[in-house]
DNA sequence: CCATATGTTAAAAG
DNA sequence: ACTTTTAACATATG
């Protein structure tokens, strides 16, 4: 269930294997996830360009046609989607159960892998019979012509710390809340948001507004960092508090019980006795 | 059957 | 008018 490190992985799997091909067949029949369009609109605009360029602002992806000339088309990894290009895949993780077909599989692609029709939500087919499929068991992805993206904050991996003190530090939401609206802060989801905070040892209850720049600071630098190494590792589920939450419930720095609640909507772990 | 799920967003509430 | 919270979305999994 992607955030931006597992959207950016999926954004730079495609500008490696998608580019410079011709699109030939476009399956865009999934309503939901093409919605607003009628079916067959994608596949108008699409076919016969070829994709050029692909780019990502937190958790948006966008990818521009004919240097471009022509439409672009964006992409949205929703809860669980994936991007797979010829048996190559990147965005949602595979579950364990896909993860043990994949290795009895023994090198061969899984078929699920491949894009198992059942799951493929959206399909672009190229004129050298390979194809990028949007992968997605809740259909909650998108794909979408020429996407809005005014509404999104910067990336969280590229604002400066003077725009990142100004914006996130102020309201009287909870701050966890504040670094998961996308519109203040690209790229931050639930996990992505407890591992950060849990790191700048800040706790996720405090209003946003009531934090000092040291703080906010802080938390920057947490973001980044948390960022990176999920990168580097595979994704937001390898973070030391994730990995810890569920499995004994304690803080891996202190040891101290953790607390686990609603947050901004959403589950939310951290360690009472450090952050603060 | 029940609870949970890493995202977005319209609607309701304040 | 603006900010914050809640509920709904579609579907899978333990």
């Amino acid at each position: 269930m992607p955030e931006l490190p597992e959207v950016e992985a999926a954004r730079a799997l495609i500008e490696r294997a998608a580019l410079q091909r011709e699109i030939a067949v476009v399956d865009d029949g999934d309503t939901y996830v093409c919605r607003p369009h009628a079916p067959g609109e994608l596949a108008d605009a699409l076919t016969g360009r070829t994709l050029t360029a692909a780019n990502r602002i937190g958790k948006s992806m966008w990818v521009e046609t004919d240097e471009g000339e022509g439409p672009t088309l964006g992409l949205h990894l929703g809860m669980a989607g994936r991007i797979i290009i010829d048996g190559a895949h990147a965005g949602d993780p595979l579950s364990a159960a896909e993860s043990r077909e994949a290795e009895e599989a023994g090198g061969h692609p899984d078929p699920r892998l491949s894009g198992d029709p059942a799951w493929a939500r959206f399909t672009v087919e190229f004129a050298d019979g390979g194809r990028l499929v949007l992968f997605d068991k809740r259909r909650l992805g998108r794909a979408v012509l020429n996407p809005d993206l005014t509404h999104l904050g910067p990336d969280a991996a590229e604002i400066s710390a003077a725009d990142f003190r100004a914006r996130v530090g102020r309201g009287d939401a909870p701050l966890k809340a504040r670094i998961m609206d996308q519109s203040v802060l690209a790229g931050v989801g639930n996990l992505l948001a407890d591992e950060a905070l849990w790191r700048a040892e800040i706790s996720p209850v405090r209003p946003a507004g009531e934090l000092d720049d040291d703080e906010l600071n802080r938390l920057r630098r947490a973001i980044r960092a948390t960022t990176r190494d999920a990168i580097r590792l595979g994704g937001v589920h390898t973070g030391t508090l994730i990995e810890h939450r569920r499995r004994d419930g304690h803080c891996p720095r202190c040891g101290a019980p953790l607390v686990r609640a609603q947050v901004g909507g959403r589950t939310t772990w951290w360690c009472p006795e450090e952050q603060r």
